[in-house]
DNA sequence: CTGAAAGCGCTAACAA
DNA sequence: TTGTTAGCGCTTTCAG
């Protein structure tokens, strides 16, 4: 093992240089790939480079390139399903751009989110994924955007933001066509459990506007309430079931409801943890599924055709939605880079994937089971900002049928 | 907006120096919270801070200080759920400590996986977490060790690697409890469903060997064949079946050796994505569970208490492995910072948890739920790494009975 | 308590 | 083609 200098830290680019007799520029000629270097030289810069095992560092490189080819990704919770895979998506679509990925998970702490954000800032990323716990997360996140750093919003929507990317799922329309489906079926009593429920009363004055505008699980709770105000019935408070994010609260909240409501004929609930929930507290409660009451979920995870009934849910593309923001964010990189050339305006429809099959299909186990689902995008220009909305779908399985005393 | 110099490159601490009319020196005193500095500079170097929203800049910093404060942890895939657990507890413990996470996915593919050690190399990671796609790995790693990278190995350990630390999950001993729970119900034609059953002829003969030196799924598989052998029962290779790690596929296997093997009346899963592809099987096949064929899965997910009957599985400290290995990971960071003295030849009993409850109780619905379970480690020094083996233990649900024909 | 200056490891002009 | 030198943004002696 050949002699080191200073320590035992790792040699620099001085020691391959010495090793190998030439100057410290030819040695970084060759190890980092630019300007040229004679056959001669190479050679021994690269021989003497192998012989003491030397790795350039790439924090001098970044420093003096400005760029760490590193991109960050701030979300609630990697154990989540939902997060894991569409964070596996962001990075299968950065690494292929050759970034790296920081990861910080928030737990939803406004402290926790604070501080990723500034180290995030202070380790310099080239840009930034961030799936904001809050709406007061605007005001942090607007200083990344001013100070110029590529900035895309993940799965909740910031419009006070309209200056930064943002990409969703169409979280109202698929609620309102989950809805719609059990109103179709002929369900008049369809509650609903959402995390979202305290606010009903400012979601129902407000559901005219944007519901997409709102974080999902209040996003769907407007397309329930759309759905339901469609089919000409009343949104009544002791339908509107709330539940913190909680597998087994939600099971709790189902079966308070229950007894204290045995007229619901069908339940949808707004993401996958309340449907699980749910799923336990019927099985626990002896009502049969979808004969007593009809249920929806929302995100399509393994479990669901697993269990039966298997569920009735709303797909949403989860990986897609992070491939997208990688995707923008790449752009945007890009864009900077180049001198930051900004695309006021714009105002388009992409069509990302293929004609859907009709929604409502039965499927045939295979086919039924989660994938990755073709997603339609639409992509609106607001001020500097594209707010890109994927689009999940309905995908009916045997939870959903008529209430009961229906002649079938 | 204050003016700023230099494009719009973010300021240095040379703009907020001149800016509030000191030193970089005192600038850099207050803003990095190092030295002494007079009340009236603090003041005005941290409003010209805030005036031009400065950010210390950590490239710097790092290159300064030989540390960047950042572990990476190289996985083959987050999206799968005991990855994402893993990774999960991993951030929060490293975070705690103040280091943040550069993640990495390899897909088992072993270029991916030399880039992403190189990337993380380069980027000067303080640490670094792998979980090894193959015994190939271990030349790339030794490099690390032997350049006195802190390194952990997580799930998968490298016996030609004992000088690094490995955390695991005593897979063998799990695996032979919940077979021997199937032998004690009276099974006597018990297969295994595993991705290393291609690995069978080999594993039979080394049998006697440490079976927790191999990769998870054949470590698995060597506890099945030690407790077959123990059962007085010689291993069949028909019941030893082999299946991608995909959910159809093995969907498709336990299709297939149904067919061709009627009088199977237990099957063992060495994992939870080959255990819901064998759900699928037996839901599909209208073979009754537990009356036909008993199961037992590896892997406490929520699903597992969601589908009918309720899974009898292994339930293994996913998080736990996570945070271990990132406790152990800051404790070889600590020692390194501090000189490098070594700890050779420790061989202890660690026990982190209190006492277990027995295995085998009948679960209530939410006491079974997958959890955080206190797992209790051993710690064995080889050299100067030490091998940290995590507690699994056996959840007895619904999914396994006595065989058919059993007077119960 | 404060400032000048050297230096972390590398790249990029500029000369030779 | 090669070497010298300045400098990325910060920390850290060492004088003052």
């Amino acid at each position: 093992m050949p002699h080191r200098e200073r320590g035992s830290n790792p040699p620099s680019i001085v020691e391959v240089a010495r090793e190998a007799g030439v100057s410290t520029a030819t040695a970084g000629r060759v190890l980092g790939g630019y300007g040229q270097a004679s056959p001669a030289s190479r050679a021994k810069v690269e021989d003497a480079a192998r012989r003491l095992s030397y790795r350039p560092n790439g924090l001098a490189r970044s420093l003096i390139h400005g760029s760490t080819e590193t991109v960050g990704v701030i979300v609630t919770d990697v154990g989540n399903s939902f997060f894991a895979n569409a964070v596996r998506a962001v990075t299968d679509v950065v690494r292929a751009a050759g970034y790296e990925m920081l990861l910080a998970n928030t737990d939803s702490d406004p402290e926790a989110e604070r501080r990723a954000i500034q180290v995030m800032w202070e380790k310099r990323v080239d840009g930034l994924i961030v799936a904001p716990q809050s709406p007061d997360s605007a005001d942090r996140l607007r200083a990344l955007a001013d100070a110029g750093l590529p900035l895309v919003l993940l799965d909740r929507p910031l419009p006070t933001l309209p200056q930064v990317d943002q990409v969703i799922v169409n979280n109202t329309s698929c609620a309102r066509s989950a809805v719609g489906h059990l109103v179709r079926l002929g369900h008049r009593r369809i509650a609903v459990l959402s995390e979202a429920a305290e606010d009903f009363p400012r979601l129902r004055d407000a559901a005219s506007a944007d519901g997409d505008a709102e974080r999902p699980s209040a996003a769907r709770l407007v397309g329930y309430l759309a759905a339901m105000r469609r089919a000409g019935l009343t949104p009544e408070p002791g339908l509107i079931v709330h539940s913190p994010y909680d597998r087994d609260a939600a099971a709790h909240a189902v079966l308070r409801l229950l007894r204290r409501d045995p007229g619901v004929t069908a339940l949808f609930c707004t993401d996958n943890v309340l449907a699980s929930g749910a799923v336990a507290a019927l099985q626990r409660s002896g009502r049969a599924c979808p004969d007593d009451i009809s249920l929806v979920g929302f995100d399509d995870q393994e479990w669901t055709t697993l269990v039966r009934p298997r569920l009735t849910v709303v797909r949403q593309p989860n990986r897609e939605l992070g491939s997208t923001a990688a995707e923008r964010l790449l752009e945007r990189i890009r864009e900077r880079r180049e001198g930051g050339g900004s695309t006021r305006g714009t105002e388009r429809e992409a069509e990302t994937g293929g004609t859907e099959p009709a929604a409502g299909a039965r499927g045939t186990g295979k086919g039924t089971g989660p994938g990755s689902p073709r997603a339609t995008a639409t992509a609106t220009g607001t001020e500097d900002g594209q707010r890109l909305v994927l689009r999940g779908r309905l995908v009916t399985r045997d939870s959903t049928g008529p209430p009961p005393g229906t002649g079938s």
